[in-house]
DNA sequence: CCCAAGTGAGACAGACCTGTCCTATTCTTG
DNA sequence: CAAGAATAGGACAGGTCTGTCTCACTTGGG
């Protein structure tokens, strides 16, 4: 059933640009038209509804490539190397990274469905319970909190730069900080 | 010119019914219908029109509404006592505990002017700075970065207790502990 | 060079939301 | 109780967005 399409390189680089441009757009403003990200992708509209034929497409395709990368940024995490908190900060430090993509999450369509639960969640408090157990982690912050938690310094380190005078490499660093060390023991 | 209206306490009452609903709902989904808000007041949605004939009188009465609830929450905090990070503790309990409220400008509509550098952001950083000072909040976070983190605290007691089987009182208990956390020296 | 796949541009009907208006009904207040 | 104020409910026109379709144009591979 899930046969590997064979796409030429072209026609994926378009998909790719939508699906970068969709989140971007509706991250800012989730109930913008779909004319406005064919326009933030370079493409016209027709062609948009062609690769997604509806609003509802598209939303649950970047909701699957976000959640790809997401995944991808745990496997980078190494999250069973370390003490539970080393291994937290590098989970957030992947995630700073790439908070483009993640605004997703924080400011996307809400109505997609939330797949609560995914095996990357449980990955990740069952981190956090390593952390409990090796005394790096504070154990009065549980684990579906701190897990939560990253998400509220990636909104900010969207959100702040722009009126800041202050580089997105500088608020990462210090979103990173305020991160870990709210999380340490 | 700015003469205080007398306005009936049933009148008012439904006034506030309106803004209320219009915060709960708009923040889960800015772009949702007036219709829908309506109905979450309890209200026809011709009556909503009379209070606000349009989206965006209500959209700015609701920021006018949510700078007030902010402005009496900073009075509160009393953010001249103590320590900077003393009082920078009390106002995040203060706004933990309207967090309802604030969830406006965290996920509300986005293009009403943002009033950007208004008094009580001011208070903030210099309050921040004061803690800066007397060595009690870490000088590697700037006032800029710290005032902006708070509302990464409340987005994540907003949007988190729903799943998780915990009361919003200890949610705010830890959103608290974690935002102080990040903040002190 | 030619052709087929892909794209841009626009037309179009339907759906939804908005803001205005009107009327019957309910609630308040004197 | 009775007059006046306020509300619910619905009709309505105008607007925007959506999804579909068609057709002319570009482009890249054989």
């Amino acid at each position: 059933m899930t046969v590997e399409e064979q796409k030429s390189p072209t026609k994926e680089r378009t998909r790719q640009a939508i699906l970068r441009a969709a989140i971007g757009v509706l991250s800012a403003n989730p109930g913008a038209a779909l004319g406005e990200i064919a326009e933030a992708a370079g493409v016209a509209r027709s062609t948009l509804h062609r690769y997604y034929p509806d609003r509802a497409t598209l939303s649950s395709a970047v909701g699957a490539f976000v959640q790809a990368e997401y995944a991808a940024a745990i496997r980078r995490a190494r999250l069973d190397e370390g003490t539970g908190l080393a291994a937290y900060t590098r989970l957030c430090g992947e995630l700073i990274e790439g908070r483009d993509v993640f605004a997703w999450w924080v400011r996307g369509e809400i109505d997609d469905e939330v797949p609560d639960e995914n095996d990357e969640d449980r990955m990740v408090t069952a981190l956090v319970r390593r952390g409990h157990a090796d005394g790096s982690i504070d154990p009065l912050l549980d684990a579906e909190w701190l897990a939560t938690h990253i998400w509220c310094g990636l909104f900010a380190a969207v959100h702040l730069p722009e009126p800041a005078g202050r580089s997105p490499r500088e608020t990462g660093e210090m979103c990173l900080r305020t991160l870990v060390k709210a999380a340490a023991a």
